[in-house]
DNA sequence: CGTCGGATAATCT
DNA sequence: GATTATCCGACGA
């Protein structure tokens, strides 16, 4: 998928990121995946056939968004991490500025300068933004070239026919595998989201028991 | 620059 | 009731 490009045209136009940041979910085999315990309402568009975007809210917040990449009944899928914008930037930085106006409206206005155009589409939840996904985007066909919501090849791009080197480690913010190395990138693209393990439970695990109020 | 905590609600146990 | 495939601003170096 890294070097592919992802769009979606709305009635406000068209964004188009070259993603540049994938992680990888193996489903039944792998506990950090949504699918591991079988299916769910709400990851239910995985065990789907391929190229569909299952699109999911976390946080309380935020939306991420993965193509399923197996055949119908195997639930595994490809996160979309982070891209760089191509085309419909302006459109992006409205999205992107919009909602960071929202986040800060209860609070002071924030004396921010302008954000900088690598950040745009830097991490799964802001890559959403970019491009307004959201739940109504659960299940689209993004092989479908007619979709609004779509993924193609990259053919404009300078690099076609060189291979890209590509880095590979853990995967971001999971805490059960951990270990595994499912996270790829484009090695040394500022548009890379930064890696944060996973949040530590407060103490580490022997104080999980003793907080028992 | 790095690290930290708060926001915030669907989802699952 | 706990956890979460995150982001942002604050703070300290």
């Amino acid at each position: 998928m890294l070097g592919c490009v992802l769009e979606h045209e709305t009635e406000a136009g068209l964004v188009a990121v070259e993603l540049t940041e994938v992680e990888a979910y193996t489903g039944a085999t792998d506990p950090a995946s949504h699918s591991y315990r079988g299916r769910t309402s709400r990851n239910a568009v995985m065990f789907g056939p391929p190229g569909h975007a299952y699109v999911y809210f976390t946080y309380g917040m935020h939306f991420c968004v993965n193509v399923v990449c197996m055949p119908e009944g195997t639930a595994e899928g490809i996160l979309f991490r982070a891209g760089r914008v191509i085309a419909g930037e302006l459109l992006a930085r409205e999205r992107r500025v919009r909602r960071r106006l929202e986040t800060a409206a209860a609070g002071q206005p924030s004396a921010r300068s302008v954000l900088p155009a690598r950040d745009l589409a830097r991490g799964p939840a802001r890559l959403c933004q970019a491009l307004a996904i959201n739940r109504s985007q659960n299940g689209a066909d993004m092989s479908d070239p007619a979709s609004p919501l779509r993924l193609r090849g990259n053919e404009s791009d300078a690099r076609v026919g060189e291979r890209p080197e590509i880095s590979v480690g853990p995967r971001v913010g999971v805490s059960a595998g951990a270990d595994t190395n499912f996270r790829f990138w484009l090695a040394g693209d500022p548009t890379v989201s930064a890696y944060r393990p996973a949040k530590a439970r407060a103490g580490g695990p022997a104080s999980a028991q003793a907080r028992t109020t």
